[in-house]
DNA sequence: TATTGTTATACTCTATAACTATA
DNA sequence: TATAGTTATAGAGTATAACAATA
């Protein structure tokens, strides 16, 4: 029951960002840069553990829809340094917003202080079960791949 | 948070499955044929929402697992009546019981009387979303696959 | 002609490994 | 020699469409 209403709010969820023109790791990293922009394409990448090659892709795509843009660095002119655009600010802005109305939507049955209760008792069981706040799983780790140490 | 403990409630129960040396997919199938024993490959893959090429595949495996068989149909033997082995059924009797003991281990942290609400408060908001009872969105359902009417 | 199940094929997504350019 | 990023490539997994057998 958990996975199911977590999965259904899963693909809500993607569908929404489908609309701004986002796929959800997309999204995962917009917000990797945004909490820390110029840091290399690299280090993104090994922060969420996704592979050089598929790094590339990601970032040529948010380029191409003008959210991120790659910037050289000086001192060391192999590596590209990741910044937002204004275009990536704004759109971090709508994601925040959008998920923000998808939590209303989905608990638009239930009352406030069942609200907070239900927080509450997924916090415990998140709590319980070791998952670090903030970090979805899966989101941008696809079957196959293996936790790295 | 709802989608990230369901993530990782899914992701707990897929180990445990792999375990049992059966795919989340292997599961959906074992189960269904459980529930109509006899039905043909095709009206079982229309259920499932599967193409009938995916179904041969899955069949094949569960076959040659030793927990499922093909029977041929008198009347049409165009079909392929599918039906558990002893085996499947015990395989199925492993699967619920394991999925008791994963439902149990998620919320250890929690008292009885919480479990309870914290049932309540999902059934709440699964009801109020629309989803039907028993039936997991996404589980034999991959990335590009569209609902159909 | 239509339907059941199978096989062939092409497409997408992925990780690995070769490669380049710097260091 | 090592590292940042790119490109090439091969492997899963998938859906669509061609196909054979039967209706």
């Amino acid at each position: 029951m958990m996975s199911q209403v977590g999965m259904h709010s899963s693909q809500v969820w993607r569908e929404r960002m489908a609309e701004l023109g986002l796929d959800p790791r997309h999204v995962v990293l917009l917000r990797f840069v945004g909490a820390e922009e110029g840091r290399s394409q690299l280090a993104l990448g090994r922060r969420m553990r996704l592979p050089p090659s598929r790094m590339v892709a990601f970032v040529d795509e948010l380029e191409n829809l003008g959210m991120m843009e790659r910037r050289l660095n000086r001192d060391d002119r192999r590596m590209r340094a990741l910044y937002l655009t204004d275009k990536g600010r704004q759109t971090l802005e709508a994601v925040a917003k959008v998920s923000a109305q998808h939590e209303r939507q989905l608990t638009k049955g239930l009352t406030r202080p069942e609200v907070r209760e239900l927080i509450r008792l997924l916090s415990r069981v998140s709590e319980e079960q070791g998952l670090a706040p903030g970090v979805h799983p899966g989101v941008a780790r696809p079957k196959g791949s293996k936790e790295q140490g």
